[in-house]
DNA sequence: CTGTTAGCGCTTTCAC
DNA sequence: GTGAAAGCGCTAACAG
């Protein structure tokens, strides 16, 4: 691997030249889709491209097709534990249709757009919105595509829209803790700013009135380890059955924090409910009863809405992700 | 929130016209540092600028200056539970600088030359290279661009890198061990493939002899927490005084599997370390001594080197970032 | 099929 | 200080 001086790159003209034909035949020749050229130039021009190890300018290409090969993720932030198994995930999938990814970690919209006007992350083909720091019109107006995909649940009817049907799971769970004889729970809830968050606690809500279950308590934590730790004490206080928690990360606080009430894993004082299927529920020490969907299905449904062909507008459908209950020690 | 019809944006060309100038005094108004313009025609381009909502296509100004306010992260995956605490910091950190990062996922060198002739990542500022996929020349022969800052270990004298200086922390940690009457350890590694691993491993192995212990076994793991778990068992089979592991993720792996050996997380059969400094070993269930340094300092000196003016071939000397042994009751 | 020409939107000489 | 003109690297349009 030899070290070269970084010389300026070849251009299509240097690779046109050596193969003695016109910028448009080298051109075309180069082009992905098979574009008219005779068979013997096209010879020519990909071998002199591989000979002078011809790099195509993605700038100047983007600039006559105003479209890079690029998607923004925006998020508030990559430190949830749930973060971890979904990223990834998705970071894969996109890089398997060929897409770049531009992370963009959008606490508020303030400044934003003067950040984004010095990015090319303006010029993104599509934008997936994770982030709940805007709605979709306001991100519509960030980027020069309409091709939006939100999944913060603050879709309207231009935009299209992942979202995990929460309230399935979280009946699920709710219904295995009315079967096991639970009356009275308490709910440790994320932040409210969350539109996501909103409808979750909405889901508890009803499904604990359907089945008669009295809160004894909800109280408002921020999704962390630390907010749930700090929580359990008066989330007990009115002796629920059952506490409920919108994140499995507050769970383990809980856990933690009441780890007595746990003997073996076992719940003695109270039953337990995540929420996220971590895969940390899987780790011994926090054998977690959660609500969740499959990762692969919801990133799937985001790639496929990037792939397909613009819509005409009207017909864009939230895309509903099922969750389902997963049953394990502390339930 | 008006949902215009998105039009084709405004060029510097309608701004020109609207302000009564000509194109080139636009652009200079409009440049970030200060260029010869009249006070007068500056004001009128700016407010011409504003009343248009114009913005700088990047592509074109990006074809002309050949660089785009791009640093690539490349990475192996990010699903290590260290990563959390990592690439927010991170991406916080190249946003305030006024980059926007494209996170490169990348596992092998296979095709990924193709990958990125297919994007703007070529034309990334900087690369910061965490993923041990390729050494130095490698990396430098895939971008455009010459600032590369190396993170694997596969560093060459024309790179700039960032190496924490494991071995300090380890000697810390291995000292404390001895200290406590530790003669025997067992030790549970990562990929042999990583480089990082491989210089820590030695660490350890020169910390072990320097205090006379005996290396009861050395297994190989993946980092991960399955990994620690199903070790655990051979890793004790020697009755080692001390387990050390090259991840909290293994810790934390092994402390599970044998639990009761550590009634109220205090060791009983032997003292088990990690490494990491993970923000779970706060956690109540995971309360392992590590090693680590600050995420802070480790991005600031990555931030550092990309902010940095082009350094003349030869003075790059690696970067070093302190660790530290953090004890906590497993040890 | 092929070459010529004309831009994409911006910055930058280079005269005035 | 200002404007005309050239050109970054590429592709599209249009004749041949």
């Amino acid at each position: 691997m030899a070290d070269e001086p970084k010389r300026t790159s070849p251009t299509i003209a240097d690779v046109a030249e050596l193969a003695g034909v016109s910028r448009a035949v080298a051109s075309r020749a180069l082009a992905p889709e098979p574009r008219p050229v005779g068979a013997d130039k096209r010879q020519r021009v990909l071998k002199a491209a591989a000979d002078l190890g011809f790099r195509p300018n993605l700038l100047a290409q983007g600039l006559m097709s105003k479209s890079v090969n690029i998607v923004a993720v925006i998020v508030n932030h990559i430190h949830d534990l749930s973060d971890l198994d979904l990223f990834d995930l998705l970071l894969d999938r996109l890089q398997s249709i060929g897409k770049q990814v531009v992370l963009l970690r959008v606490g508020s919209v303030d400044r934003v757009d003067q950040f984004l006007s010095r990015g090319i992350a303006y010029h993104v083909d599509a934008a997936l919105v994770f982030s709940d720091f805007a709605d979709a019109a306001t991100v519509r107006n960030m980027f020069r595509t309409d091709r939006i995909v939100m999944m913060n649940g603050r879709h309207d009817h231009l935009s299209a829209a992942v979202v995990p049907d929460e309230a399935s799971g979280i009946a699920e769970a709710v219904a295995d803790a009315a079967l096991k004889g639970v009356h009275r729970a308490a709910l440790l809830t994320g932040r409210a700013t969350s539109e996501v968050e909103r409808i979750r606690v909405a889901a508890y809500r009803r499904s604990f009135a359907a089945h008669g279950i009295a809160v004894t308590s909800e109280i408002q934590g921020d999704y962390s380890y630390q907010s749930g730790h700090a929580a359990a004490a008066a989330l007990i206080a009115g002796e629920p059955d059952a506490v409920f928690c919108t994140s499995d990360a507050m769970a383990m606080g809980v856990l933690d924090a009441r780890r007595a009430d746990f003997p073996g894993n076992r719940p003695q004082r109270f039953r337990l409910y995540g929420f996220d299927n971590l895969s940390m529920t899987h780790f011994d020490a926090y054998p977690i009863a959660s609500i969740g969907y499959d990762k692969a299905t919801y990133v799937d449904a985001m790639v496929q809405l990037i792939e397909a062909a613009d819509t005409p507008h009207g017909e864009t459908e939230p895309v509903s992700i099922p969750t389902a209950f997963f049953p394990r020690a502390t339930a």
